[in-house]
DNA sequence: GGATATCGTTAGCTGCGCTAACGATCTCAC
DNA sequence: GTGAGATCGTTAGCGCAGCTAACGATATCC
């Protein structure tokens, strides 16, 4: 990533303007070809989001789920208690504090995780599959920007964030 | 990134599944991020899209709209509802086919998106402001491809491919 | 004129986002 | 200890967005 470059170059306000609603109409755009996919696993996007985090991100609080989610405690409650219903998380108390809960992934959740993932890729590929191999890695650098770009809209520094999750395992900590 | 050597066309379905999940992610914090300048103007992401359109696309019918906006007749006419009693659009009906609504956007409507528009640039520019130039080439260019990736899943696209876009390997039940 | 199709609306359901308020629990000062 | 305050998760209640089903109004076709 190179990054740190620092070249403080005015562009154009038109063309970040353009850019800017380009990624947001995309965004939403993909989203809803997404859910198409994501429903016939019988998960919303955000409870699939919330048990990816689970899965991928081992056991967390309900709060530190909420805040990994960018969601307000309430909603995180409403969305752990649907997974919850469905099996496919678990709700375990902290021993040494009682206020805190914990949240698990149950192998049924990390099954049909999987399943909605396949069912994506499957989806995508045949999107994605038309793109030859350079317009692959173009796509690949454009989500890694993206995820930047939200980090650092966030209020992260997108530099040097995170010794913990930066193994370049198969992994989706990008959650 | 050392995945894949050799291959020439198969691309590793995990590199994919990756993207996917990484792409499905990013968009899901990406508008979570703009819904909160959003918020600011009054119009939630929807409501926005749908204005833009009608903004930038000139006066449809409200079924036109519901097909460019990806969603059912219903949902777009509880959204124009709400945009027709902020007076940011006007339901005129078709004087030769009484059947139709055409929905066109008045002059607070366009007021309202551009200001909007304004808001998420200003956000967005601090954001994007990190990058320097060749990467806000390689942003434009990923968002271009998001957008041809997304038209491909929705289904116009050039009819390659077509009779075997669909392996039946899993089934997956339309709701 | 009558059957059929299309368009937009209404009704009713589920789910997600929020704030406000509350009980339970932990921490800390005293 | 004990009471004050902070923290955590939940509940209650609001609004919005997505859907299907069903319905009236209109257009079209025979």
């Amino acid at each position: 990533m190179t990054r740190g470059h620092g070249t403080r170059h005015r562009h154009p306000p038109v063309a970040e303007g353009d850019l800017a609603d380009q990624l947001h109409s995309a965004a939403i755009h993909l989203l809803r070809q997404l859910r198409k996919e994501d429903d016939a696993s019988g998960l919303s996007a955000p409870r699939l989001s919330a048990l990816s985090v689970v899965v991928f991100g081992g056991p967390l609080t309900l709060g530190g789920l909420a805040r990994a989610e960018q969601v307000k405690p309430p909603t995180m409650t409403r969305i752990v208690t649907g997974l919850e219903k469905d099996g496919l998380v678990n709700r375990k108390d902290d021993p040494r504090d009682g206020r805190l809960t914990h949240i698990e992934a149950t192998a049924k959740g990390r099954k049909i995780l999987m399943a909605g993932r396949a069912r994506r890729v499957e989806k995508l590929a045949s999107a994605v599959g038309r793109l030859n191999r350079s317009e692959l890695a173009e796509l690949r650098r454009g989500v890694q920007l993206v995820v930047d770009v939200v980090a650092s809209m966030r209020g992260d520094r997108p530099e040097r964030r995170e010794a913990i999750a930066r193994p370049p395992r198969i992994r989706e900590e990008q959650k």
